[in-house]
DNA sequence: CGTTGTGAACGTCTTCACAGCA
DNA sequence: TGCTGTGAAGACGTTCACAACG
């Protein structure tokens, strides 16, 4: 099968990079606590702190985007704001469908974080008919058979899917089909799906793998071999989990 | 704030690297599937397209694990399946505490995938009173007055927060204090730990942007300005995701 | 002969360090 | 003077392509 290359070949020089796209929701993030704080503007180094990133990367990171800040002072926190919102495509409404409404469906649909940033959950779709009609967050379940008709008629072009594996590539692509061109997979499976459709992975239990990998390699080294030892008091507000390897990540803001 | 690196400063020739890390549970979800059909032996072909990666970086990936294929047959999969579980440090047990207990806390300890990959929930924990003595997933949640003494009586050093944002620092704090040195933060903010705590972090409403950010990419481009357009029918079984920025990687120490 | 294991080339991301500007 | 914006250097990750070997 195809490498599976992360987007655009490679063409376009006009391209932001890939590394930066996934730390701009970061900055967002912290730029919206300083707005709602009504901090006017704030130096890279700042930002940098509150988005848990170094100052050189946040600078490089916006200067993908532009020259928007001021020599001296800083950047303007509202401008910088609308900005990266634009960049990311959050000023238009997306309505997207979370198919599989168990534990983690429901959860998803619950979340506040969806809504808060342009994303609208325009419906939540299941297997059982038992779940049929039921409400959960205020919606109500509808049922897999109208999975084409719901993607249609609300203009639904991206799709969460919250089923169990084995269910997973059998939404996937009806999801496909019926027009939806970008996937947010909770599924432990690996999706196929065709040029032109994107699709990022959660894995819960990759990360705690992840976790055990480097837990492991502590315990290992009981008595410190240098000076310090692991008492160093030294804070840091690291966010950098290093590379993917795919999926990589979606790691959720 | 503190640079990040991706762990261990550099030293150590012996590391395996974090991208690499972070595929092998991927590897490691193929070869059990593989392994519950008694598939006895594969290549690496077969096993990338299986896992999603192309096969050049899944042998490089090995290599790093030292050399466990035979040239012109492939890979034992039931040796693999060993060697990759001793190396992410799976065969042994990992007791985790979850604190917040919501919709996705419960989701959580609902999820099967934990159990099956040597992680125990030892324990749930929310802050709710009301909440103290119900069973969820037949755990019985306890208070976060106890969070101390359930860490140390679990010898705990995983845990995994799942409470508001406004929380989650915190509960974090507790943690540590109390001898947890790896944390999942499904929470919407950035942890601040000492040095020789990794933390990974979950966020949902990132992967979501990050998907729209290509999204729109898509739409601006209606009339494909090469040949092929956006009906070629060619199937990936792209994992790639890029960079995370954050998810990806652990981080910390 | 088929497939692994890997040096070398290449591309991407991060960090440094400082020129340029308000 | 202070902080941004960025070229250049370096670290890291991926891909190529083939020698090595069962």
């Amino acid at each position: 099968m195809a490498t599976g290359r992360t987007h655009r070949p490679a063409t376009r020089s006009r391209g932001i990079p890939e590394a930066t796209v996934a730390r701009l929701p970061l900055y967002l993030r912290a730029l919206t606590a300083l707005s709602e704080r009504s901090v006017p503007t704030v130096s890279s180094e700042e930002l940098a702190a509150a988005a848990g990133v170094n100052s050189a990367k946040l600078r490089k990171d916006f200067s993908y985007l532009g020259s928007y800040g001021t020599r001296g002072v800083g950047y303007d926190v509202e401008y910088l704001v609308y900005q990266i919102s634009r960049e990311l495509g959050l000023t238009q409404d997306w309505p997207v469908v979370i198919v599989g409404i168990g534990n983690l469906g429901a959860a998803l649909a619950n979340y506040g974080g969806f809504a808060s940033r342009g994303f609208r959950v325009a419906a939540l779709i299941d297997a059982d008919p038992a779940m049929a009609g039921k409400p959960v967050a205020g919606i109500p379940v509808q049922h897999t058979d109208d999975l084409e008709q719901i993607i249609e008629d609300n203009g639904v072009s991206i799709g969460v899917i919250a089923t169990p594996a084995g269910a997973a590539q059998q939404v996937c692509d009806r999801l496909v089909a019926a027009g939806v061109t970008s996937i947010l997979n909770f599924a432990p499976t690996v999706l196929s799906v065709p040029d032109g459709v994107d699709v990022r992975k959660v894995d819960l239990s990759i990360e705690l793998q992840i976790l055990a990998f480097h837990e492991q390699r502590k315990a290992g080294e009981e008595a410190t071999p240098d000076g310090a030892g692991p008492a160093a008091v030294t804070r840091r507000e690291s966010t950098d989990q290093g590379p993917d390897g795919d999926v990589p990540a979606v790691m959720p803001a």
